[in-house]
RNA sequence: GCUCGAGUGGCGGAAUGGUAGACGCUGAGGACUUAAAAUCCUUUGCCCGUAAGGGCGUGCGGGUUCGACUCCCGCCUCGAGCACCA
């Protein structure tokens, strides 16, 4: 039974509600069903200190809708919420506060789940997953092992991106427009040796699987284009007077014969190799004033390029020209071979350099009209040697083929996708499951009988070398998971890349026993401890925020199961989200790394199916009042506890997603809440009298309220299958508004309309239905009401025009024809006014909807 | 610069070749009330007209069509993504 309450009391009816639903674990689900799955996920949330977000329900709300409409239609589906809880927010509150950031974690997280229950979403709350919790991230440590055993993980010493304000390196990915994707402070290019996974070996695989995704196409071109593949020709071009050779990758071999330079990237090796003793100092100058400049400044610089020129040349395989080579930092050492070949004439920046150092410019490619000094598109080769005459498509294959029978050149395959850098100098993450031991312990433990750390043990050493010592990498197994986090006195991360993990002594030094796998505190470990010890030092990096949010929708399977990320059972049963809503902004990050993982758990056999998420749908942002980003400085934020306090969640689930499209950017209104508060009130109103009783229905409704609740069904049910939610909450609102005016409906109309109703607004259509039935059963179990298209209205109101002009509306039977139409025409004096004395040339009509009549 | 997406009343938006502005908000007028709130009714694209009525109208300019917010061509503006990737 529902409440007792005369009034709209949301605030009654709600509670009531979510303390029944819980109760009677109403949206629990089971993998024991014979009914067919339908898996809907939400983007879990990070459970900041400020609270839910005012967006957060935006996206949660549209997928209840999908949830409950789907369990009405007769599927068991699997609606989970949990927790991306690692991260820098609460490592830095934890530097201010000296609060362990699990304490903050847990804390929030308690704001969050009560922010979030408050709203009545139909979550299976039982399955709740949270990647802190040791018992799931011992998985998210397992995958990594899984990953370096089988030769997807490394150690490298490169150049990556450092942050001295995050105090931390970053991927790729999180460097947008050369500062931090989260914070936009500048970054660094810096050496240090860092944990790598191989996401370019998966590269192909990431770009063929958007094939067989529905994703938005925005969304996927922004993954292909991250992936960034391209196909050409390395070309192989000697240094004249020297033993060296260059390479240069090109995707325009056709424009050989027009190459009149080559350019080095400032780090590459040979500059300083060939170049002459003139140029010398020159070069080295010049190297010296491009590490100075930032990344930022080099490529703000675009426009003004600069070089220096090495005093040497190469020889062009095709014709033994001479090419100068120069020096430039609009090559990009980390790209292609670091050179390039340099065709003024058909590329835009060596059109411009070639200009600015006064170096030739020589056309070999005609366009359809191509006068014009730079051309950079395809066309018919000319000053080509043999090749003159031939398409660009047919010679690059063919200056190809001509190179590789010269021993210079091959075919060659790119990608922009750089290796994916995962490792963070970060306390609140998951540690990096790996020891590190001097090599030679190492070499002679791993030949040892009996030997322990086999599980995970990579084919090739993962190792680096550090003051002259090099040291292995021995991963734990199994059984030590999960790794878990010491406490430590300060989670400061230091200024020289160092994790404050390395601080923490009795963890980070320890002895391990190569045969029977223990391993204990150097702290503890005396010359009398009896047996075989090794020292060996932990892995003091962790793990980045993106590792946990991987694999999550995984772990809702069978989230309390101890011996595998996911029950087997369970994988089968679910397979993988069938529907995935969240924000556009992890188009590359989240949704990238995820699909790697996925696919390597797939290619192990830990999962059943290639991709992750079958359908993606993004929920646009929900602006202030004002039309601008919501943030605290503009003092426009809106608070969802609020706006529940005064006009329930079912109005605020009801009001965002009446606003507009659901992937659309849209303002928020105070006075348009107001509005679907109303809807809500007038729907309370018309089921309950004055007294608080609910109102008796009769057994038959009007004609017309059967036709516009057909109408309904019809509608909300499309509606909600293509997200459309606007144009569905206008349809019921046509509907009541019929109702109301009608005043007779039936019982059975009555509870259909809630059943329509339920996904958007639960509550008060539970608590109605509650009172309507008087059964104990949920709403949300009834079947999904059926839409009947049958043709109803035998006469239909056509409109009219005259020369293509409205000029008035007539109605006609449905099946009319020209001759009954005009003769209803005829008859309408406001319309066959516009007839009098002219001649009709000819009628064009559309059976129950308009007849345009074309008069001279 | 390149690649997408979008431009419709005072506002959020609806209509994907067939009566533009559904639905909601706002504004105006009215009913109820001692009064206010709440609620209900009428009205609300712009221009001319007391009215009847007429004209204009979906960013701009062309085109296709009996008919275009919708399709095609060329521009403008805004938003998103990429940005020396050879």
């Amino acid at each position: 039974m529902g409440t007792n309450c005369i009034a709209y009391d949301f605030e009654a009816v709600e509670q009531h509600w979510h303390e029944k639903w819980a109760k009677d674990r109403t949206f629990r689900v089971t993998e024991n069903s014979n009914k067919e799955k339908y898996y809907v996920l939400d983007m879990f949330p990070y459970p900041s200190s400020a609270g839910l977000h005012i967006g957060h329900p935006e996206g949660y709300t549209a997928s209840d809708i999908i949830t409950r409409h789907k369990i009405a239609c007769g599927y068991n589906v699997l609606h989970p919420m949990g927790w991306d809880a690692f991260g820098l927010p609460a490592e830095q509150h934890a530097i201010k506060t000296g609060v362990q950031p699990a304490i903050n974690t847990a804390n929030n997280i308690d704001i969050f789940r009560k922010q979030i229950q408050s709203f009545g979403f139909a979550i299976d709350w039982e399955r709740e997953v949270n990647t802190t919790d040791p018992n799931y991230f011992r998985w998210t440590q397992w995958i990594f092992l899984q990953l370096l055993k089988h030769g997807l993980a490394y150690v490298d010493e490169k150049p990556i991106w450092w942050c001295s304000e995050l105090k931390s390196v970053l991927a790729n990915e999180e460097v947008i427009n050369g500062v931090s994707e989260r914070g936009g402070y500048p970054v660094e290019r810096k050496n240090l040796r860092q944990w790598m996974l191989k996401i370019t070996k998966y590269a192909d695989k990431l770009l063929d699987g958007l094939k067989d995704v529905d994703w938005p196409e925005s969304t996927k071109r922004q993954q292909v284009a991250w992936i960034g593949k391209s196909t050409g020709t390395q070309i192989t071009f000697k240094v004249e007077n020297h033993s060296s050779s260059i390479m240069v990758y090109t995707t325009r071999p056709d424009t050989l014969y027009g190459a009149t330079f080559l350019v080095l990237a400032p780090e590459h090796n040979l500059g300083s190799t060939i170049v002459s003793d003139e140029q010398r100092a020159a070069v080295a100058a010049y190297v010296e004033q491009t590490k100075s400049k930032s990344d930022l400044e080099r490529t703000d610089l675009a426009k003004n390029k600069t070089g220096v020129f090495t005093g040497a040349y190469a020889i062009n395989p095709v014709n033994g020209e001479s090419l100068p080579i120069w020096i430039a930092d609009y090559v990009l050492y980390s790209y292609g071979t670091g050179a390039i070949m340099a065709v003024p004439a058909h590329d835009d920046r060596d059109y411009e350099f070639a200009k600015k150092y006064g170096i030739e410019i020589r056309q070999v490619i005609h366009g359809e009209d191509s006068s014009e000094l730079l051309f950079c598109g395809e066309g018919k080769l000319v000053n080509s040697g043999e090749f003159t005459g031939f398409g660009s498509q047919q010679a690059k294959e063919a200056i190809t083929d001509k190179l590789i029978r010269l021993k210079s050149g091959l075919r060659a395959i790119n990608y922009k996708l750089r290796d994916w850098l995962f490792s963070r100098q970060r306390y609140w993450g998951e540690p990096i499951p790996v020891v590190w031991m001097e090599k030679p312990d190492y070499d002679f433990m791993v030949q040892l009988n009996g030997f322990y750390f086999k599980e995970f043990l990579p084919k090739e050493e993962i190792s680096y070398t550090s003051n002259g010592l090099t040291f292995c990498a021995i991963p734990l197994t199994s059984k030590e998971l999960p790794l878990v986090l010491p406490k430590v006195e300060s989670y400061m991360p230091s200024d020289n890349g160092e994790s404050p993990l390395a601080k923490a002594n009795h963890w980070v030094n320890v002895y391990i026993n190569p045969i029977s796998g223990e391993i204990i505190p150097a702290c503890e470990f005396n010359a009398g401890t009896a047996g075989m010890w090794i020292r060996g030092r932990r892995e003091t990096n962790t793990m980045p925020q993106w590792a946990g949010s991987c694999w999550y929708y995984l772990r809702y399977m069978s989230p309390r199961h101890s011996s595998a990320l996911v029950e087997e059972n369970s994988e089968k049963y679910w397979q993988r989200p069938d529907m995935y809503i969240g924000g556009a902004e992890h188009a590359v990050l989240h949704l990238l790394y995820a699909r790697f993982w996925h696919k390597f758990l797939y290619d192990i056999g830990a999962v059943s199916t290639s991709e992750p998420f079958k359908k993606l749908f993004h929920q646009g942002i929900i602006l202030g009042e004002d039309g601008s980003k919501m943030s605290k400085s503009r003092g426009n934020v809106v608070n969802p506890d609020e706006v529940i306090k005064q006009y329930g969640a079912d109005a605020l689930r009801l009001y965002e997603m009446f606003l507009g499209p659901l992937e659309a950017m849209k303002p928020w209104s105070t006075r348009g809440i107001e509005g679907v508060f109303r809807f809500l009130k007038r729907i309370w109103y018309f089921y309950i009298a004055d007294d608080g009783k609910v109102k008796i229905f009769g057994n038959e409704g009007s004609q017309e309220t059967s036709n516009v609740l057909d109408d309904t069904i019809g509608k909300v049910t499309q509606d909600i299958e293509n997200l459309r939610f606007n144009t569905a909450i206008s349809q019921m609102m046509i509907c009541l508004n019929t109702f109301i005016k009608e005043e007779s409906i039936s019982k059975e109309q009555s509870i259909k309309f809630l059943q329509l109703l339920a996904p958007f607004a639960p509550h008060i259509a539970e608590e109605l239905y509650s009172r309507l039935d008087g059964s104990v059963g949920s709403i949300s179990f009834l079947p999904w009401p059926k839409y009947c298209a049958r043709d109803r209205r035998s006469e239909v109101k056509i409109a009219v025009q005259i020369n293509g002009k409205v000029r008035g509306e007539c109605f006609v039977d449905k099946n009319a024809e020209h001759d009954q139409v005009m003769e209803v025409v005829r008859k309408n004096d406001k319309i066959s006014k516009f007839l009098l004395g002219k001649t009709i040339e000819k009628v064009i009509l559309v059976p129950a909807k308009i007849i345009n009549i074309l008069v001279k």
